[in-house]
DNA sequence: GGTTATCCATACTGCATCGTATGGAAAGTG
DNA sequence: CACTTTCCATACGATGCAGTATGGATAACC
């Protein structure tokens, strides 16, 4: 995701550059916010430059969208590398989730645009394959196939609304608060 | 909300028929559909009859709100008055909010307008609200202060998630699937 | 039935944004 | 150092939507 890079004079850009600033705008202020003008601004360029590296506008949320998924897919398989015993890799998973990241802001801004054509079926794709591993992981853990199936969709549901309410600092917590409330929702879902 | 009124040629027009054609659309189509002309489209006539009604959009947006908050404050005291028994209150809640409600549609269009200053605050007071009455009743269930609020939390923030992942089918369940669902869920979050 | 208040149509301005056309500057290449 | 490729600036057209100005139609009222 590069650094914070505004209006750096630099040197000159690669289509790169643009998805990677088009990600960031993303996470900030939403998937309508990634207009051309206003990112040449942001890069210190004009449109002229963008209409070089990409033929639209929607190419270049598409590339963005595809590298984005890419490291989220990484991620998850990271995840699922990280501990042999099922029910240690979704505790570890909930508080790898819990403590932001910049990959959830991209994820909440996507689903409030859930809607276009584009987006849609990204988020279906990405939700599949992190509730099949979820599920997965709790079936290993000892829950029957539906058992497993309908934690999963809590705990996923769970992690979607949360990732929401957060941005309204809705439930209100400090930082203690949060680490009991994740032990909480660890120990209500991962029984034992 | 009236009927799906579309192209009805009917008489002439109120501003309460203005908002609640505003907050079918929001339902339909989210917080940007509510359009001026669109929705005078819809309506069979033409901006010159909103801008008799309303000063400017933001100000049927903020009519239509207030009235769609006025409703979901009212549902939740019937709720309140619904059982004496703190469990099958819960329980009871749960069982209305998951068998949908056009209410729910337009919270799901809201929150992916979370950030507009007129949205955020109303959302804001919904969710305090919601979640005040739910972390009561898991407190009058028994739990301490800290795990009542903590259930809350988690049941609301499942509710939000699935309604958004709702839009998608991605917890793809058909009827019979969405009421083990909603039993488990019950048995999860209140025990006994 | 005439007058007034209510409601709406038409035509316009202003603004943001996507996209195009084209010429120019800087970096690479022989 | 000439020349080509790569990258960008400027200027323009087109579209969609908010909001204004103004006159006309219809219903309500005395």
């Amino acid at each position: 995701m590069a650094a914070l890079s505004k209006l750096e004079p630099k040197t000159r850009l690669s289509a790169a550059d643009w998805e990677e600033a088009a990600l960031e705008v993303l996470a900030e202020n939403g998937v309508g916010a990634v207009a051309v003008e206003s990112l040449a601004r942001r890069l210190g360029v004009t449109k002229g430059s963008f209409y070089w590296h990409f033929a639209t506008r929607e190419a270049l949320l598409q590339a963005a969208l595809e590298r984005w998924e890419r490291s989220d897919e990484a991620e998850l398989e990271a995840a699922i590398a990280a501990a042999s015993d099922p029910r240690e890799r979704l505790r570890e998973l909930i508080r790898q989730v819990s403590h932001k990241h910049p990959s959830h802001a991209v994820f909440a801004a996507l689903i409030k645009s859930i809607d276009q054509p584009l987006i849609r079926p990204l988020i279906e794709r990405v939700s599949q394959r992190r509730l099949a591993f979820v599920t997965e992981a709790f079936h290993q853990a000892g829950f029957d196939a539906a058992a497993a199936a309908n934690r999963a969709r809590l705990a996923y549901s769970a992690y979607v609304g949360f990732v929401q309410l957060a941005q309204i600092g809705q439930p209100r917590m400090n930082h203690d608060e949060f680490e009991v409330y994740i032990r909480d929702f660890i120990g209500i879902l991962i029984p034992q």
